[in-house]
DNA sequence: TAACACTGTGTATCATAGATACAGTTTTTT
DNA sequence: AAAAAACTGTATCTATGATACACAGTGTTA
């Protein structure tokens, strides 16, 4: 079993806590080239070929040697992440809170289709490094000159997030449910000769699938901030409207 | 590997396309009684535990004669989901659509709760079982009577769905982020330890974590569809509004 | 009715992946 | 120069999914 989960031990790699050690031998690599390699595995071959063993021969290193460098895999998962996911977006080159939420959301959808196995890895319950911190900081930052709630703020980040996620074409492994893949021509085969149970899905199947999916969900969810937005800058006539809710 | 993926069979598996075996011995279990101990196993010592072995073990079986029930573990997991995700759900107890799909996201979040380890399960490209099909075709009809078109409506039935997958409290593990768990105190931490480079995430860390994120999102959400459905509605003048987007 | 085919079950075995133990070797420090 | 510390490799362990195969029980059929 991989219970190796120590996330103090993780959070002390990823933000550089680690005392350097000076005695012994020179190690072979760094922690980046490490990920590096790590990630270029992934990128080439898949995440699921992303063994010790695998990365280790990706370095001309026994298994065993790359121990020396990350504590067990969800170490090494942890660096492929922070390597991957690049320097967070720029969102200086736009004015208002929406353009920026959605030059956001476009430069996330573009590093998750750099990297395709990134959405199925950066899952659950984790320690994030700096760099994958600076994503939800810019996208905080986004929405600062609005009355939302800081609470609220965060939420909108991650319901953005989250829908990039999960509308994110799925390469290795998605959350994503009605994309072509090896399942769904079956699944389209069995709707349609269960016509009478499923009538309604029986017919969108037969719609051939559109691209706009991402971008419709994107639009909605703007629209409904923009509505909770507008409303709040309406009541702001008194003076606690951006730190709490409007009162019905 | 677990390259053991014949989506053929797992088709004829949940939809009771595989002919009854009449020959030999009879089977100690059905089908059902399989799942239901996989469930059951899932279910007390998370999803993690359910192997082969225990599962078999749970039945009083070697693993080898689980393996003449199912071809392998995607097809264990496969009947558990369907045995999981219950009956779908009743919407004919309210009338809008709003109201409809407020109380289709309740339900949703009901049977996640029950078995909080089926987000984590049900993910990627798969075949649905006809009771896990039942879903999405409930949520359908909840927009039936609405001028978006039939892709839109799928689209926003799946954004609903994301949305409580991605704001379900993780148990066992989730696509959640903030939430309390073992890492989450970690990285409260760096961030109020960085907060010169997170002042934003630092400030809203501080701020003990409330439990309406999830309403906050289906809510904007919601307001979202409202939108474009009244703005629709608005110009139905002409007759083909149902069926296609507005012009701009 | 008896042989046969088929199927459920169990034992043994394999492959892969994560992980530990430990010896050998290199390099810095004292 | 000697000792301590650290990098690397070989061997081994455990867990899990999966295959091979022998044995046993049951229905089909000659």
């Amino acid at each position: 079993m991989s219970a190796n989960e120590d996330p103090m031990a993780l959070a002390e790699l990823l933000w550089g806590l680690r005392k350097p050690r000076t005695r012994g031998p020179r190690p072979a690599f760094d922690l980046a080239q490490v990920a590096d390699a790590a990630v270029k595995v992934a990128d080439t071959e898949g995440l699921e070929a992303v063994s010790m063993h695998r990365v280790a021969a990706e370095l001309g290193l026994t298994k065993m040697a790359l121990y020396r460098y990350v504590n067990g895999k969800s170490e090494l998962s942890a660096i492929m992440i922070e390597a991957a996911v690049g320097t967070p977006p720029d969102l200086s080159g736009v004015t208002s809170w929406r353009t920026k939420l959605e030059e956001y959301a476009r430069q996330l959808s573009a590093a998750w289709r750099r990297h395709p196995w990134l959405p199925s890895i950066t899952v659950g319950d984790r320690v994030m490094g700096p760099r994958e911190t600076g994503w939800p900081e810019r996208a905080l930052s986004a929405l600062a000159d609005t009355p939302l709630t800081e609470r609220e703020r965060l939420d909108a980040v991650m319901l953005v997030s989250h829908h990039i996620r999960a509308t994110h074409p799925a390469a290795t492994q998605g959350t994503q449910t009605w994309t072509d893949g090896s399942a769904a021509p079956i699944m389209r085969d069995l709707l349609l000769r269960n016509a009478d149970r499923f009538p309604l899905l029986a017919t969108t199947m037969a719609i051939p699938s559109a691209t706009t999916t991402q971008e419709f969900g994107l639009h909605t969810l703007l629209d409904g901030l923009e509505h909770t937005i507008t409303q709040r800058t309406r009541n702001s006539g008194d003076e606690s409207a951006a730190s709490s809710p409007a009162p019905p």
